[in-house]
DNA sequence: CCCTGATTCGC
DNA sequence: GCGAATCAGG
């Protein structure tokens, strides 16, 4: 059994799952939370430090139009961006999740409303 | 409102 | 080198 340490640091092991995770597609909550007792920004400022990033959202930049229909792939985003009549209409194209033909963000769109489902409790909210 | 990673800044 | 706080975007 491993056991926790108080002075928690990033050893070979814990660097590798970091690197192997992350390039899993996973995202900083993720490992963080199967790393345990490490916050999101710890596994993103180790990961940024290694040299790694870049893989998931460099903040969101898509130049790139050429995702229609037919170079719509399982894993590619499938969310209509623009006016489907107009001729610049293109999909996300980003990498979606496995089982939804959403990426993160659009995923969160589309599961936003379908949510919650609370028998009590219910405030927080201003 | 939720989420994401990127960067900064003090320790 | 480490990570919380903050920043920037969807």
């Amino acid at each position: 059994m491993e056991e926790e340490k108080a002075s928690m640091s990033w050893t070979d092991e814990r660097i590798e799952r970091l690197r192997q995770l992350w390039g899993q597609g996973m995202s900083a909550s993720e490992i963080a939370e199967v790393l345990g007792n490490v916050t999101r920004n710890a596994v993103i400022g180790k990961a940024h430090r290694l040299g790694l990033s870049g893989r998931p959202s460099p903040i969101k930049k898509k130049p790139t139009r050429g995702a229609t229909i037919l170079s719509l792939n399982e894993r590619m985003c499938k969310w209509p961006v623009g006016d489907p009549k107009h001729a610049d209409f293109h999909f996300c194209g980003c990498p979606s999740l496995p089982g939804m033909p959403y990426c993160r963000e659009h995923a969160q769109m589309a599961y936003q409303p379908a949510k919650k489902r609370d028998d009590e409790r219910k405030l927080v909210m201003a």
